[in-house]
DNA sequence: ATGTGTGAAGTGCTTCACAGCG
DNA sequence: CGCTGTGAAGCACTTCACACAT
């Protein structure tokens, strides 16, 4: 048993914030008591889509690609990486440190069908990037994570979400220099 | 010369954002005319703080530490990355394809002092990440780019920005089940 | 009493629509 | 006339404050 205030606390944000977004979904707590912690888990796990495992394959065998590959979020909560795939012959079928194989694109297709991937990670050099997209799309898969800094024309169907990591150093020099220009002025 | 329309259709938004954002900075436009595409990205790069370079270090030489090494976006436009840190013995000293080298975490504060470093780049294993930002802290660093999936506590004076791979994940595993929903309704 | 659920207010960003400068 | 600059409206999200269920 929980309140929102110490669901709030764990989470960095207000218990009104809690509150709020779980009644968007339904009426999961009890007044005057808190949220049974079992329940509300099965509860938002079931509404993100995360009871039903996701297949995932990382399309670019570098080293994020590599670096995603082993990383938790992508193996736990839903997520299983299924293998990496890249052009360069040198990496394909070298079962990396990853313990995942890493595959020809070419096998893309019949592997996303097979396997009945969801989710793809695009991590190719930008010049690649669109032209792995279409093939990803065209073999099915309904989501994409982009990490690739180029603009992309998505493909019917599929959901595209991009991370542009520069975006995140520019915010960041954006507020450095404000606080420069801040400390300059006390 | 450019009007608010073609920079809203490079930037891919509506061209009364475009006007808007900038206004907020103040007046670069002439009216009826458009944009003067070099004293815009003069005044733009000044306030973004772009126009002093800043000096990054990358905390952690594994596969995401290597990656951003390499990643163009942190080595342009006003960003360039300095070196690599790591407490493995096995990675220090290698100067890696990436052409940087890779110091041990305990040369950081000396390093930093002397490049004047401003932003740290935070790419270490969970169970480390609070100490490497302590450290970071305490060598002068005023921003850090945090990948690590982890609470942290901000020291004093630091900007600290963080980028959950995982979130986005469970974005599209979110709109992913909504949208098979809605296949399922129509 | 305690802590949820929620209307209402607040905040920040996006879009609209148009006055008015060049 | 064309396109900027901007007040006003729209929208999504956050916070406040409190009625009310247990």
């Amino acid at each position: 048993m929980a309140s929102s205030k110490d669901l709030a606390q764990a989470a960095a944000v207000k218990s009104a914030l809690v509150r709020k977004d779980l009644t968007r979904f339904g009426q999961f707590g009890i007044r005057g008591m808190g949220y049974e912690v079992a329940s509300l888990t099965d509860h938002l796990t079931r509404i993100l889509g995360l009871d039903r495992d996701h297949r995932v394959v990382i399309l670019g065998a570098g080293n994020l690609g590599t670096a995603l590959a082993k990383s938790r979020g992508f193996n736990s909560g839903g997520f299983r990486t299924l293998a990496l795939f890249d052009t360069d012959a040198a990496k394909i079928e070298a079962r990396s440190r990853t313990g995942l194989p890493t595959l020809s694109m070419r096998k893309l297709s019949s592997f996303a069908r097979k396997h009945r991937v969801d989710v793809a990670v695009l991590a190719v050099p930008p010049e690649m990037a669109q032209q792995v997209l279409n093939q990803a799309a065209a073999a099915g898969v309904r989501a994409v994570l982009n990490f690739v800094p180029a603009t992309l024309r998505v493909p019917r169907g599929v959901h595209l979400r991009s991370v542009d990591l520069k975006v995140h150093l520019e915010g960041l020099a954006f507020r450095l220099s404000r606080s420069q220009a801040a400390d300059a002025g006390a």
